[in-house]
DNA sequence: ATACTTGCAAATGATTTGCCAGTGT
DNA sequence: ACACTGGCAAATCATTTGCAAGTAT
């Protein structure tokens, strides 16, 4: 598929409910696993896998790349776990729990903000009717500009 | 800027008025120049730079894959020429002459297709008013499920 | 003539894969 | 115990950069 697939999305609140997720299907909680967990529930937005294996900059205990890879795919297989492109440049990965949260990236200044659903809803429903196509903007964020650069610019 | 920066678009009927285009900032016309045009011109719909290196898989002539970048880099700095990435994998080049079309990517079937811009202007309205952003869904495509695949699916 | 371009090799950034040793259950 | 994981090296994919040789103007 050329883009991430639909799963069932897993809202976890906190680290020990998502580490129940993880049991529940059947996969093992390592330390490695547990510390991109805690990365994710620290780093209260998204984040790259380069960021969470170095520990956010230092914060919490750095651990391997190549495992903070595998386990967040392993996570997104789980549904707890999510991913997007706000442009060039590496992946950023979210909690499900920070749900629905949609993004808005600035093609100017380069600000990516969230937002939630409701915010968008009646785009959906606009795309909706005018396409057939239900509408998730989640794996990449809705390209444009911002108030502040439209009025600074043509 | 994390995405591409809007420049102004030049949309160009044809190879000749492209070269035109090209002449006029003072760029050479050359012949690795020319088969990138001739490849989007032929290609009818975005391609990525491998395929034109191939020639479009050998209908054309074939070229340096690199010079292929470059000159989409350049083509793109007149205006002529844009890109967007519809999910994992390499960019899609397009001539701004395809003029403001923007895609829809389904995440089920992975299906990308085009719509004319005021397919998407509800939409557009929708989500300036809700957020102040002016939209362009130029760089990423919206992502959503297809008619078909929301019947089939959950 | 000479600055813009090409083409090839090598580098880079993001992510994946192979493989064998380590460890949850 | 034993399958699931971790960690490290190496591979892969998309794209960029360095540089000497080529060519539009």
């Amino acid at each position: 598929m050329t883009v991430s697939p639909d799963r069932p999305a897993v809202a976890v609140d906190d680290l020990h409910a998502a580490e129940e997720a993880v049991r529940e299907q059947g996969l093992r909680l390592t330390s490695a696993r547990r510390l991109v967990l805690q990365a994710l529930f620290a780093a209260r937005g998204p984040v790259s896998a380069e960021e969470i294996a170095s520990g956010l900059n230092g914060r919490l205990t750095a651990s391997d790349l190549t495992s903070v890879y595998r386990n967040l795919e392993t996570l997104e297989g789980v549904g707890i776990v999510r991913h997007f492109h706000a442009g060039h440049g590496p992946g950023r990965y979210v909690l499900e729990g920070d749900r629905e949260r949609e993004y808005l990236a600035c093609e100017v200044c380069g600000r990516v903000e969230a937002v939630p659903p409701e915010t968008l809803d009646p785009a959906r429903k606009a795309i909706a009717s005018a396409t057939g196509y239900a509408v998730r903007f989640a794996h990449f964020p809705i390209v444009g500009r911002c108030d502040d650069c439209a009025v600074h610019s043509g």
